[in-house]
DNA sequence: TTGACATATTCCCATATAGGCATATATTGA
DNA sequence: TCAATATATGCCTATATGGGAATATGTCAA
């Protein structure tokens, strides 16, 4: 079996850099494709492309406007991954804390000396 | 062009979701190869070349025990994926507050009839 | 040394890509 | 109607993939 389509879940759909970058721009607010075309310097089918992919997994949604087409962005669709990466924060800052205790251990030391 | 590699950094790697599942079994601490093959049920190669994905990204360590080999979750580098879902965090809420505000206004429009 | 156990690697294959290029499909203004 | 603008889609190809099965490597215990 090949590798999971891209459009199979958010995790999938950012794996891919110039999504992510697309995203980005978003977060300004709603652009026109020629916009990120520009601002990402990406050629313009790949961006549509990209598009297509970002809104088939809900992480953007489009409206015509004139010849032009505006997508914004949905950042609910995030909160996903943003769950699942932030049961890990505790993990690492427990780890940062004994580095931490370690940190103090030696100044401790250096104090006493 | 094929798709980015997996092992190209932590989005490609994770956006299989087994394994992030084999992240999850990590949570409570280092575990052997066939701890996990167990708990998640997948097949000892299927785990063993995920666990070299998850290294190669440096996502986990290992280490020698007898003739099991233990992993440890590296949540470290877990940290730019934190960061860079974390930037929509504040977009979310916004329109978490959109969407109170006009709660609030229905409210207060049935209060008034 | 031998056999049992634990893990890693190799071989195989169908398949979904990303990107470049060319072109189709709106939509507008004159 | 026609030309210009804006976006989407189709075609093409090299390539990395995940999973299954078999097997190699490594390590212990007796």
């Amino acid at each position: 079996m090949p590798r999971a389509s891209a459009t199979a879940d958010v995790f999938n759909a950012l794996a891919e850099g110039p999504r992510r970058a697309i995203l980005d721009s978003l977060i300004a607010g709603e652009k026109a494709v020629g916009t990120i075309v520009d601002d990402l310097a990406l050629s313009q089918p790949q961006v549509s492309k990209h598009l297509r992919v970002l809104s088939e997994v809900g992480l953007v949604t489009s409206r015509a406007d004139g010849r032009r087409r505006l997508y914004r962005l949905e950042p609910a669709r995030l909160r996903p991954m943003h769950d699942w990466v932030s049961k890990y924060e505790q993990a690492w800052n427990e780890r940062m804390d004994r580095v931490d205790g370690y940190l103090k251990e030696l100044q401790r030391q250096g104090e006493a000396e």
